[in-house]
DNA sequence: TTGATAATATCGCTGAACGATATTATATTT
DNA sequence: AAATATAATATCGTTCAGCGATATTATCAA
């Protein structure tokens, strides 16, 4: 079956579950990239990247390099900023989903 | 607020509550632009109408013409391919909102 | 018959998604 | 010490979707 419906919802959301996780620890590419990929969505790193470097330019994300033996991890941590539209996000996608369900 | 991103949620989303109101109802572009105002949502018919048609094309929508005071109005109504991508659609994005509020 | 109205359709631009490829910095092997 | 492997990020070029603006369709009203 075609499935792109699924595929734009999912994209809708991805970026919310950025913040979602950057609020509670610091984060990096490839770990979130593996955690998606866990739960059954497969999102390519041309998409990934771009999303996150959108998200640190808007003021959303911070972000700080680190070296693990050798390799160069970009570390994003969420904002004040970022803090406030997660939750916005969150009510948006609360109440769209609930409507989904109701009577 | 740069709130492009509660925008994309929306989006996400918008394809579902199609299938969702077609699945109660025959339904047609300009009173579910009006919904979508109602809600607060603010969606163009550049942008609205082209995704009926791709529903449409697609195979979840089928749509009927009806001549309303000289007007003509494209009724839109579920099938049973969409009515099976609906379900999964809900079910995806209940799944995707529940992480966001989990612990 | 000209204009107003309700509705759908589509154009052209911009920007995002994505597979593919390049780059970076080290550790390991030959 | 040179070459290879590895883990990770960055970005290119193409395709396609979102969207404001504009066109089209079919009546009714002035």
């Amino acid at each position: 079956m075609n499935d792109k419906l699924l595929r734009d919802l999912l994209l809708g959301f991805v970026k919310v579950h950025i913040l979602h996780h950057a609020d509670k620890e610091p984060i990096f590419g490839q770990e979130f990239h593996e955690e998606l990929k866990r739960h059954g969505y497969d999102l390519s790193f041309g998409t990934l990247y771009p999303i996150f470097h959108k998200l640190e330019a808007d003021g959303y994300l911070k972000s700080k390099k680190e070296n693990i033996n050798g390799k160069i991890r970009r570390y994003y941590s969420i904002t004040a900023t970022g803090k406030k539209l997660l939750n916005k996000a969150k009510e948006q996608a609360k109440e769209l989903v609930e409507e989904l369900f109701e009577d």
